[in-house]
DNA sequence: CTAGGGATAGCC
DNA sequence: GGCTATCCCTAG
């Protein structure tokens, strides 16, 4: 008697990941009214964004024919927010009492090398946080750097002088290459492949 | 409204 | 049946 499952489209859970990025985890609300994403997001309740967010971030790796008989609950290891707290990341918890189920954030990479006070070393993986994020916030023709910055700060901890680095990564993406600039949009070539 | 825990539809 | 993705309930 509950309404029938709708299961999610992948632009649907694009448009989650793009509201996400541009308004913060736990803003369903506001992401359901960005003018953007309403259209496509128009069958979903903010409950619904929230439900499937959960789901999102989780990764379940247990072979389970021997899982404690309680209604099967997941936990959840919600991508870190851009808050108070040093990095827990890359915690790849291993097994907590008797659930065998581990968990770890969607996007998973390492950011070792990052520090909350400052950065010291050269980010080399920086590219490639770059490119995930120009990626998952699949915007149809590219993101502003703004918008770029918005998603990594939700997804990583980067160091207090991030902007500055991400300008300059940025800018040295678009003359390589790597990355296309058009009117301070920057666009993956991946873009323009599908 | 959001966060969580619970319930259930559907898949294998 | 077990299992997950989705849907429902409700405290705060």
């Amino acid at each position: 008697m509950g309404a029938p499952k709708q299961r999610w489209t992948s632009e649907e859970e694009a448009a989650l990941r793009a509201g996400v990025a541009r308004h913060g985890v736990g803003n369903w609300r506001m992401i359901l009214n960005d003018p953007e994403l309403s259209s496509t997001l128009r069958y979903r309740s903010n409950v619904d964004l929230k439900d499937k967010w959960r789901n999102m971030n989780v990764i379940v790796t247990s072979s389970s024919t021997r899982d404690r008989g309680r209604t099967s609950t997941r936990r959840t290891r919600a991508a870190p927010k851009n808050n108070d707290q040093l990095l827990a990341m890359s915690t790849i918890t291993s097994e907590v009492d008797d659930e065998i189920v581990d968990v770890k954030p969607i996007v998973s990479m390492s950011v070792e090398g990052w520090n909350t006070s400052n950065s010291k070393k050269s980010h080399s993986r920086l590219d490639n946080i770059i490119m995930e994020a120009i990626k998952n916030l699949n915007e149809p023709t590219g993101s502003h750097r703004t918008t770029i910055a918005n998603y990594i700060e939700e997804q990583y901890w980067p160091p207090s002088d991030f902007d500055h680095l991400l300008s300059a990564k940025l800018k040295y993406l678009a003359t390589s290459g790597k990355l296309l600039k058009v009117n301070m949009i920057f666009s993956s070539l991946h873009h323009f492949m599908l």
